[in-house]
DNA sequence: ATTGCGTTTAGACAAAGTCTAGCACAGAAA
DNA sequence: TTTCTGTGCTAGACTTTGTCTAAACGCAAT
């Protein structure tokens, strides 16, 4: 049987908001996804998310972590990262910022967007939009 | 047996000679892959190189593609796109230039570096140099 | 010819992610 | 509260991309 911790009865209700605003049913495995992304602003894969979800107790299947984190990049809340060929990043800070990669350890860490100077892009071809713009700046050991 | 046309010898030296000036020993193989890259200059993924060096004869394996655009990358005579999160692209053109990539398509396209203004980038931390920044405008159907 | 070293190969393997078919749950309605 | 319906969840099989391994090959130098 699913026990949650009463302490944490306040942050759930506010990730319940969260996703209610975004537009999806707060159903026990997305909440305690979101909890696990939410906890502190990160970049995570799926697979680290599955074990950090699980940690304590057996509560949400593998294919339902891929399908939720898949959700919440839908519905705008997290963000995907590519960087890494094996697997794909999330992102669960959504305020505007780009990326540095350490391409020999793995490290990804925020870049603040006054940091990368973007202007003046191209436009979007006919009928479509641009849905995002991805600065990603890899470095490595000398 | 191996067959080589006649017509191609001409490029074929040509692309041992690029082969040799990044300091790669062109064997057969690798010459077959870099000639079926530098075609045209083109977005392919390994399975995609695998299929047209191989189209009239079976000429090179799985792992040595795969080992041969890894070395080609490593060398910097092509580039790895990270745009797709199921598989890695390589760019045959090495010019300065950024990249817009259709979502739904899985399109993927030269943006010349003119169209973005990329300014002041961070510093790399202490004891890391920047190995290249990717700029990735991802576009969708409206 | 023989040795030695880097390269290639087939095929087994690994890891990330997707799919399927049936059960469980959330939320609406009575 | 109970029932109902469609959405969501699950285990586990499956797919796909890419890596690894051990043996064979190729070529240059001895």
């Amino acid at each position: 049987m699913r026990q949650v911790h009463p302490n944490a009865a306040l942050e759930r209700e506010a990730v319940i908001k969260m996703l209610r605003e975004h537009h999806i049913t707060p159903t026990q495995q997305r909440v305690d996804i979101a909890m696990a992304l939410f906890e502190r602003p990160q970049h995570v894969c799926a697979d680290q998310v599955l074990v950090q979800v699980n940690a304590v107790e057996s509560l949400v299947s593998k294919a339902t972590v891929y399908n939720t984190l898949g959700l919440f990049a839908k519905k705008g809340l997290i963000r995907e990262v590519l960087v890494d060929p094996a697997r794909l990043f999330y992102d669960s800070n959504m305020t505007p910022h780009h990326h540095m990669y350490h391409t020999d350890s793995g490290i990804l860490e925020d870049v603040a967007p006054g940091q990368v100077q973007l202007g003046a892009l191209p436009d979007a071809p006919e009928g479509m939009v641009v849905e995002g713009v991805d600065v990603v700046i890899r470095v490595r050991r000398v």
